[in-house]
DNA sequence: GTCTATAATAGGATAGAC
DNA sequence: GTCTATCCTATTATAGAC
């Protein structure tokens, strides 16, 4: 990989961090500019776009990595349920067990909303659809599959906020603990 | 009430509008003062604190509401399931069934982090405590009354980052549906 | 209490040297 | 590719008349 493409995505990551804990609106070409130690007019120059620019580089960032290391294992070799139980050890990791605030929902907020819009939909259809389809695999029928998905993402991201707005990360590694049950349960 | 009272409280109400659909640090000035037909010097007659003060006096606005129509009930005479069950009507109505962002989850995000954390966890917690003592009253175990409220107020809120990522209000109405069985089953 | 006018600053963005 | 210096605008906030 050339030197080029690594310190790029170095970048994105800093920049990551930046819009994750302040939002898009909060987030300042200053603060930016700091976190990723490159001068503003060196953002622009891999970012032409501004800060605009920077917000959809990280949100195809984590689109890949939703995609890469959450999604895809749902559908690799192996039992239902271990599968499933990799990629909330997964998720776990990247949220630091709930102590890191929600990049979707901090990014989706005020000036972002409208960059976002559609590829945040995205993320969150495939990400349903996926464990949707974990769990008719594992016998659950489609429709009652489908709206457990649903459930447990909208679980995931709930207990992210409660974590982040009691200053208790629990509900959610409680969330993570209790979703295998709830998505592949035969009743 | 005198006229001036009542004006604020207008004036708070169109601030929360704002707030709501930009988040703290989207919110302008120039919004603000065109959302309440006041120009900024009065808005900073009236808080002198300027954009903090109108975000707490927001936030407690939407604190005094959530203990008068959402808490309070929860603790009247009648079956908790009625109880409940109208506390979730509230519920709806206010987010305007899955189409308004969370006013928490949107205030809370940036520079409005800061000016909410002590009174955003007191929110939470009075709501879980009340959700708590209504299960407990339904014959639900104190621990499990617990963890059922918490995964109450996690299911509502990931509901409404989920009808707002994907712009479909379903999962909100649904969720609102589940929560009865889910919080006072006694399995 | 509300307004107009204005300060003071921070923010996003660009120019041009190296 | 990166930097320093700069521009322009929007933003927060204040002064002072009415």
């Amino acid at each position: 990989m050339p030197a080029s493409l690594r310190s790029r995505e170095e970048a994105v990551a800093h920049l990551l961090a930046v819009f994750q804990a302040h939002g898009y609106d909060g987030a300042s070409l200053a603060q930016l500019s700091k976190a990723t130690g490159l001068g503003k007019s060196s953002l622009y120059h891999h970012f032409p776009g501004g800060k605009a620019d920077m917000a959809r580089a990280v949100l195809a960032r984590v689109n890949r990595w939703m995609v890469e290391t959450a999604i895809e294992p749902l559908k690799g070799p192996g039992k239902p349920a271990r599968r499933l139980a990799r990629m909330l050890e997964t998720l776990d990791a990247f949220y630091a067990g709930g102590r890191k605030c929600c990049v979707l929902g901090n990014l989706v907020v005020g000036g972002g909303r409208a960059l976002v819009q559609a590829e945040l939909k995205a993320v969150f259809d495939l990400w349903i659809g996926a464990l949707a389809d974990l769990a008719a695999e594992a016998g659950v029928p489609r429709a009652q599959a489908r709206e457990r998905a649903e459930d447990a993402v909208a679980m995931i991201e709930g207990a992210l906020i409660l974590a982040g707005g009691r200053g208790d990360p629990a509900p959610f590694r409680r969330a993570l603990r209790r979703i295998p049950e709830h998505l592949l349960a035969r009743d």
